[in-house]
DNA sequence: GAGATGTAGATATTTTTATATCCATATAAT
DNA sequence: ATTATATGGATATAAAAATATCTACATCTC
């Protein structure tokens, strides 16, 4: 019995139900309830209650036999398993329309993420700011990621420019990023990337539009 | 032996994969090759070769034995399979930040959608065109939909909005619906509804970081 | 207090998806 | 021509995920 056995390998699909749960508990939460049940979420979030069940019960949500979950401490688990309880610091390269759609969505602070600064090589887009965030030229990268110690890059730049910008940015030492241009990135080991791939979203409703 | 054993039901994750499968083909095209392997597909995929190979043999892409895929009729194939071959119309309604940033999207052409108007009810963007689109008042909406006999709906709309616009859509006879708001909706049977959740995505990259 | 009810917990089953293995064959090198 | 090689095709295996089933128990109703 390792130190490791705690490691159940939580699926990817459920790891991508857990926000889903997170806004419906948060709603709750804001009007006082304290429980909630799998078949409750289930109505709300139209996803099978044995599914919920199974999620929560992986995570390690506190629940009570008869009454359900907590919401309160469903919550927590959710957010503490995610890393949502504090901030990551983060930053965006590609000030142009989704990036600064990014920048203007207020919810990732309850999602872990605070975006500090934001990058573009544009002359009429550095030096302004967004939303709050101040635009930086890309040439500084290197500095101002040490100087503020930055972990998360979302990077919202046109494909073409994406790979030269992930080497700058691994270069950097940054180990996670959250990659909305449609090319895949090379990256050496040990550095996470998360695809955001609108296409796929379009094409599984396009398919299911011919199929149906 | 039915006429309906052709469909032999591709699965999610081979749909959303098709599009990966386009960008890398397009491009080789565009260099004059003709023929191409799921090995190479998949060094520039990072996809392993097996699934390449099985995804294409799903929505029967022509190929030769020996040689590997013809690029052309791969295309051909996906673009077939998705409906991205001719045009659809389609529309958005919530020109925000979010919208804003898919109107300005030119690689929508390349996917089968082309949304030729916007809707908003905020009185400094109805009137005004965003990327060549014009926004009308919500208020217009069933009238252009018909006039323009307009298919697909692309909603980015803040979320609290959102089970009440697609309310109206379905009232206008929409059966699809691409939904950026982070809300589950609600619609009859028979309406298709892509439900597009960034955060799903931030979840995936945090809790890979969490584990590693 | 007794029983009905709905819930989490645990386990088992089914389905789906990914991966591996082997084979026939077209191509390229010799 | 001959051989080596890389590929798609087909089948089999493994892994992952969803779904079902059963049990125990806390809460509610009467």
């Amino acid at each position: 019995m390792s130190l490791f056995s705690k490691k159940k390998s939580i699926s990817v699909q459920t790891i991508r139900r857990l926000p889903q749960y997170l806004r419906v508990l948060y709603d709750w939460h804001g009007y006082g309830r304290e429980l909630a049940s799998s078949t409750e979420l289930a109505q709300e979030t139209q996803i099978p209650p044995i599914v919920i069940k199974k999620d929560l019960q992986a995570i390690g949500a506190p629940s009570k036999m008869r009454a359900g979950f907590k919401i309160k401490g469903t919550i927590s688990a959710i957010e503490n398993f995610l890393g949502w309880d504090n901030l990551n610091k983060a930053f965006l390269v590609g000030a142009g329309h989704l990036g600064a759609a990014l920048l203007g969505f207020s919810g990732f602070k309850n999602h872990g993420l605070e975006i500090v600064a934001a990058f573009d090589t544009h002359p009429e887009r550095v030096g302004n700011e967004i939303h709050g965030v101040h635009v930086y030229h890309t040439a500084q990268l290197k500095s101002i990621i040490e100087d503020k110690k930055l972990k998360i890059a979302v990077l919202t730049v046109p494909g073409p420019a994406a790979q030269g910008i992930t080497d700058t940015l691994v270069a950097c030492g940054i180990k996670a990023i959250w990659n909305f241009a449609p090319v895949k990135l090379a990256v050496p080991k040990g550095v996470v990337v998360q695809q955001e791939d609108i296409a796929s979203g379009l094409a599984e409703l396009c398919a299911c539009l011919k199929t149906k």
